[in-house]
RNA sequence: GGGCAAUUAGCUCAGCUGGUUCAGAGCACCUCGUUUACACCGAGGGGGUCGGGGGUUCGAACCCCUCAUUGCCCACCA
């Protein structure tokens, strides 16, 4: 049987989303209210949530909850990502699992699949965070291949073309072997991994000697096209002008000097092979050098690779080295550590290739972008990040944008001609048409003598418009929806992307329309397990994130996911912080329990008590209020959680609704009632970004609302002076009934057992909350003496003295024991705010606010000592 | 190889121009409690020479130097 007092989330979370749905709180239409926009980092149309996700889209909804509450026209921009290479390596592998091989088909075909995959796949996770509560304008989802965002990506590309910043050229990529495409330097991933360094020797043609190499890679000795020396590396002077023999290849190739080469390492002799590196290429341009490339697309080898023709790259690697090995040239083998590049989507290891591709220049657009971020015209949060992004700008390099796959947007360049140059770039078919005819001055060209670049375009070709072409501001730069809408607020992604995604959107921004695209970028941490590994889906360390939602509800794992996430910090998650939250949630839920089985009275009074401790949280309310102002300002959410989370728990539930609650069995009266569900809904609507669905649950049930006074529509509460000194009053109060508790505690005294309270020197505290002492520490009435009360036990708050008489209780040693204790420990405290004020440099160079306040110490010591003195005497 | 950041209680982190607090929070831990919202609770409690060393200052968790450890980013050394 499930417990009663549990408050139960998932019919609950249901009824409220469609509720919410229905509505259509989440939708934003341009009005005249100042608009708050969030665009979604796409996830993958075929992706499923992960904890990254949930953590990322958390905060974007407490956000955008928030901005709603404040008032403003919120529109949270959901959609997907068609992710080419990630969709298409998928759909490949459903083919090949069904006996069909891409290569059999033709592109419309591939691409029908293609679609078929994304429609049976694609959406799912954005059905799994509405589970989540993220209130995203789903009437706006958009997808980077609807129509009218590949669109805005073709329209781009001529657009940069015209510009003269796209251009085509043959030079190394990286080259991505399995998915058969190449990749921008981003995608690729560098890790160290233990390889050999192999000593080979290669002979020098008419002589008897040798020269002998280090290299890392023996499989490209096919593809040798020279040896290389430092011009200063004497050890090698008698090889100048000399020629080597490849060893099995037996081709005969130069011996070049070039000042690139490091005499330190290895030899000091570099093998050149200018197809299979990129430094190899740069001395074969300079040095003239033949360049064979020895491998086919997939990394195996093609003819050049003689008698390993046909075989990858690794087996033959192990095969050449036995070759080498058995025919003596393998002079020694060194373990060594290197950085390989690895595909990011794929994991296959990179291969350095020299092919046809298109590129995007960007120096010079990234200047914008990159003063932008260093004039704070967007803030990057946290700050820490901005170093990291002016290196990358800085040094930014071009953008290799083509890709050899089918699923994304076709490469609009269109070729009517056998030579490289013979090509048009156009937004269609017929443009292209009329182009490729004034281009080559033959007027009979037709539309079947064109040939469209195989390529499609890099997926983040099309994410850095995404806060332009959401709202379809490429194609319509001028409508209204861009013009209210765009530059976004706030971008909340992981800083993993930063690069790739948050770089380009800025660039993008200032080049199709002049602004920035977002004021504020918030970078995530990476969601991380105890042992702090990343959470993936490989390592089986990431919870489901939907078990999660249905073990502890949405709320639960919200407040879960946020209560230790600074910006750029990264998360370590544990399932106990989920359960932290759903324990809270819980929480908010008692108390509600408590206040619904409250019966009123309306001849009541309302009694001291009940109307200070509302007087003093009306104050301190406003104080969070103010806290929360300045967390939100600075994205500390789970500092705004916390602080949330504090007030609610412990100023709320365990000192208000204590103070104000009715004895058992009486009724409590209509004044205080009424301000206690004031306070309440305060409350609820800070809690709501936080803690969405019980929230409105609670507001619901509170009393009848029309669809127009639902808690997610409401206004978030104004906020008011208060008054700082109530709050200490409260303090000083709070400590008082501290001080009972502890010696009724020490003592064994229930708290069923009224007690009598004596106060010496009153003068200090401020008498108004003593009903509150009397009824949280079950006190007859407070009385107020003049001398010493004997045989009395005591405590102290600054320096008024208290007495509990209590009968059999009271223990003279053992309480001349605490009061000495108590005074050595302000003695000694007294001592050094003494020696503080009498050191003369001190009392010159300090503010005299800081001194003033010493003073203060001081005399608060000195004069509880004097109680304390008394206090001793009196015992003795 | 270059750069950036971090190192504060068992854990995760605050400490926001060097000075209200002889170092804070949440969780965890310990003790007590079947008080009539909640044991996903309440009350109380223990726990840190602020990574090591040096310096600047009247005063340092905070500034400087140095060492150590960890993490991240960038980079073509075979």
């Amino acid at each position: 049987m499930p417990n009663p007092y549990i408050y139960d989330t998932q019919q609950v979370e249901e009824k409220w989303y469609n509720y919410w749905l229905e509505n259509d709180y989440f939708h934003s239409e341009v009005d005249e209210r100042t608009p708050y926009t969030i665009v979604i980092p796409p996830p993958n149309v075929t992706g499923v949530l992960h904890m990254g996700h949930m953590l990322n889209n958390t905060i974007q909804d407490v956000l955008i909850r928030r901005a709603r509450l404040k008032g403003y026209n919120a529109c949270w921009v959901p959609g997907t990502d068609h992710a080419s290479i990630a969709t298409e390596a998928k759909v490949v592998a459903k083919l090949k699992a069904e006996g069909i091989d891409k290569n059999d088909l033709s592109r419309e075909e591939f691409l029908a699949h293609a679609w078929d995959w994304t429609h049976k796949h694609g959406g799912i996770i954005l059905e799994q965070l509405k589970k989540l509560g993220a209130s995203c304008d789903w009437e706006r989802t958009k997808f980077t291949m609807d129509d009218h965002m590949s669109a805005s990506v073709i329209k781009v590309f001529v657009n940069l073309y015209e510009k003269g910043l796209i251009y085509r050229g043959y030079r190394m990529v990286n080259w991505d072997p399995e998915a058969k495409t190449t990749l921008s330097d981003e995608e690729v991933i560098y890790q160290e991994k233990q390889g050999n360094l192999y000593y080979i020797s290669y002979k020098i043609e008419g002589r008897e000697d040798t020269v002998t190499i280090a290299t890392t890679r023996p499989e490209t000795i096919l593809g040798d096209t020279a040896i290389c020396i430092n011009p200063s590396d004497e050890r090698f002077a008698h090889l100048k002008g000399k020629n080597a023999i490849v060893p099995i290849a037996g081709r005969v190739i130069p011996i070049i000097e070039d000042d690139y080469v490091d005499m330190e390492f290895g030899t000091g002799c570099l093998k050149v092979t200018p197809a299979h590196d990129v430094n190899d290429k740069v001395l074969g341009d300079k040095h003239g050098l033949e360049v064979i490339d020895i491998f086919n697309e997939d990394a195996t080898l093609n003819s050049y690779g003689l008698h390993y023709q046909g075989q990858d790259r690794f087996e033959v690697r192990n095969a050449i080295i036995k070759e080498l090995e058995e025919s003596g040239v393998l002079i020694k083998t060194e373990v060594h550590i290197n950085k390989i590049g690895t595909s990011e989507r794929t994991g296959a290891v990179i291969e350095p290739r020299l092919s046809d591709q298109w590129f995007l220049k960007m120096k010079d657009l990234a200047q914008p972008a990159l003063d932008a971020v260093l004039d704070r015209e967007v803030n990057l949060v946290p700050d820490k990040f901005i170093n990291t992004y002016r290196h990358w700008m800085e040094n930014v390099r071009d953008w290799n944008i083509s890709r050899q796959l089918i699923w994304g947007q076709q490469i609009p360049a269109y070729f009517f001609g056998p030579g490289k140059q013979d090509y048009v770039v156009a937004e269609n078919m017929e443009i292209a048409l009329e182009k490729a005819r004034n281009a080559s001055g033959n007027y009979d060209l037709n539309v079947s003598d064109l040939r469209q670049d195989k390529d499609a375009l890099d997926t983040w070709f099309s994410s850095w418009l995404w806060p332009i072409s959401v709202f379809n501001g490429i194609l319509e730069p001028d409508n209204e929806e861009i013009n209210y809408y765009y530059p976004t607020n706030d971008l909340v992604t992981a800083p993993e992307i930063l690069f790739f995604w948050v770089a380009r959107m800025i660039i993008a921004g200032y080049e199709f329309r002049g602004e920035k695209p977002f004021t504020n970028v918030y970078l995530t941490g990476i969601v991380r397990d105890k042992q702090r590994r990343k959470m993936s889906k490989s390592l089986g360390n990431s919870p489901d994130p939907l078990e999660l939602i249905g073990k502890y509800g949405a709320d639960g794992v919200r407040v879960g996911m946020l209560l230790s996430s600074p910006a750029g910090n990264d998360l370590m998650f544990e399932e106990d912080l989920c359960k932290q939250g759903s324990a809270f949630v819980n929480k908010i839920w008692n108390s509600f329990r408590l206040i619904k089985g409250w019966e009123i009275d309306p001849d009541r009074q309302q009694i001291e008590s009940s109307q200070m401790a509302l007087k003093w949280y009306r104050a301190r309310f406003n104080q969070v209020l103010n806290e929360l102002e300045d967390h939100y300002s600075k994205y500390r959410m789970s500092d705004g959680l916390m602080a949330t989370y504090k007030l609610v728990w412990d100023d709320y539930c365990s000192w208000l609704l204590e103070i104000v609650k009715p004895p058992y069995g009486e009724a409590i009266d209509q004044t205080t009632y009424d301000e206690v569900i004031e306070i309440l809904e305060n409350n609820l609507k800070i809690l709501h970004p936080f803690t969405p669905f019980i929230t409105e649950e609670i507001w619901q049930q509170l009393k009848h609302r029309s669809t127009d006074e639902a808690l997610i529509i409401s206004e978030w509460p104004e906020i008011k002076k208060f008054d700082k000194e109530i709050i200490k009053n409260f303090n000083f109060a709070a400590e008082v009934i501290s001080g009972v508790r502890n010696i009724r505690k020490s003592k064994n005294i229930s708290f069923k057992d009224e007690i009598s309270l004596f106060v010496l020197n009153p003068e200090m505290i401020s008498d108004r909350f003593d009903t509150v002492i009397e009824k949280l520490g079950n006190i007859t009435r407070i009385k107020y003496v003049e001398d010493q009360i004997e045989g009395a036990l005591s405590f102290r708050v600054k320096s008024n003295e208290y007495f509990i008489p209590l009968e059999g209780a009271f223990d003279v040693e053992a309480e001349i024991k605490k009061i000495q204790e108590e005074l050595d420990y302000t003695r000694g405290f007294l001592l050094s705010v003494e020696n503080k004020l009498s050191n003369e440099s001190f009392v010159k160079n300090a503010p005299e606010k800081v001194v003033a306040l010493e003073k203060a110490k001081m005399a608060d010591a000195r004069a509880k000592i004097e109680v304390l003195e008394a206090g001793l005497d009196s015992l003795k």
